[in-house]
DNA sequence: TCAAAAGTGTTGGAATTACACCCATGA
DNA sequence: TCATGGGTGTAATTCCAACACTTTTGA
């Protein structure tokens, strides 16, 4: 608990940052570029400074590898089994962060492509295989996200500040997997007066659609399904 | 991610390990031999070992400090801010534990009085000041045990293998901190059936009340309250 | 006029809450 | 006989799941 020791483990953090696009879960990925993994893919992710949180450190190293700032972070649990890396023994604190898919912070990787060539966005349901024990990560990052989606509020991080009814519940299918009534979601999400119409709607080839923001965007407890 | 490098962070475990003595919750505590903070009381913990996971490293650190051993484990939060140690950087990986009061792991901690000397159960209301952060860590803990206790079977690790229904009772509303209704209340454990009545009965100045086991003593998603 | 998504209520069943009296024992 | 906790059922309410048709637009 205090004073210096023998040899000891390193501490690194890794993040599974999740966003929507075009009805689907997308997950960053970036390549590794050194060590027994290199060229796989792999979380963003790396060593923990002296001198800053952890949040922190999952901050800047999500930023220096892919460009992607500004995200909703949540630590999800530290992996920390000796044989995860097989170089050298690393604990590593994962991290699940959220982001829309429209905002700057990320189209980033996307853009600068010469700095950001080894990263990529990839649908969840066709990953590719992971580096280190990243699957695991993957899967219990997942779970969280599933999880938190029912009894919070934290999908204004995954959409846009303007959308409609129609891309919240499609937002909320593709992540639980599973359809859901219309009728009862939106009795749902207006009975809790999460959302506030916003006079603009979306047009398409069809009847054009409200567009709502979310009331707070603020992460809180509610029973949403 | 890979490589050696400078100077780096080292990793401790800490345990929350609670447990139920005459209806009030209980927590383990230890008193600090070294550094700033000595003669505080603190959780259980230090650091962890090159070849040994987490969990294990939680496990021994109990064991050594306290003689509790065989307790139901968890992680909980990994705490990483640079100044919760005045000495040095340790980031520390929190655990809540549980265990029931009269099992034979943890009254060892009494009975030793030499060896342990150190070491007591306290009243989680009236706990004395904490050394490091560890006021943050026992308050994290009883947040997630008291959720826990809410969708999971996790009660059985906090009571004898033989109890009463008004003893399961009284345990949740020690943690949960509010009254339940007894009629309600016995007729949803009932209906989830995960209790065994025993033939047995506890006798005291009262009608005698039928003791009951869990019927399954390993962990389970359960929507109990 | 057609296709496509938007929008909207009701009903039946399940689960949850509130609530009061008798029972068996030891002192 | 009294004090103490053990043991039990019902009615009202709330919550949840199932379900279909009309509307508005662009093509």
């Amino acid at each position: 608990m205090a004073g210096a020791g023998g040899p000891a483990p390193t501490v690194a953090v890794d993040v599974a940052v999740f966003t929507v696009v075009s009805r689907a879960l997308h997950l960053l990925l970036v390549q590794v570029q050194h060590g027994a993994f290199r060229g796989q893919w792999a979380l963003p992710g790396g060593r923990v400074g002296l001198d800053e949180s952890l949040d922190e450190a999952a901050r800047r190293e999500l930023a220096a590898q892919t460009g992607v700032g500004d995200v909703y972070l949540e630590q999800l649990y530290t992996f920390g089994s000796p044989q995860r890396d097989p170089q050298d023994r690393v604990v590593s604190v994962a991290y699940v962060a959220l982001t829309p898919h429209d905002h700057p912070g990320n189209t980033r990787a996307r853009t600068d492509a010469k700095k950001y060539a080894a990263v990529t966005w990839r649908r969840v349901s066709r990953l590719p295989p992971l580096a280190y024990d990243h699957q695991a990560v993957v899967k219990a990052a997942l779970a969280r996200l599933r999880a938190k989606l029912t009894y919070t509020n934290l999908a204004y991080n995954l959409l846009p500040r303007a959308f409609t009814l129609g891309e919240l519940q499609e937002m909320y299918e593709a992540i639980l997997g599973r359809r859901l009534d219309r009728r009862n979601f939106r009795k749902k999400i207006h009975s809790l007066g999460l959302l506030r119409p916003l006079a603009r709607v979306r047009r398409g080839s069809h009847r054009p659609a409200r567009l709502h923001a979310f009331q707070h965007r603020r992460p809180m407890i509610v029973e949403i399904l």
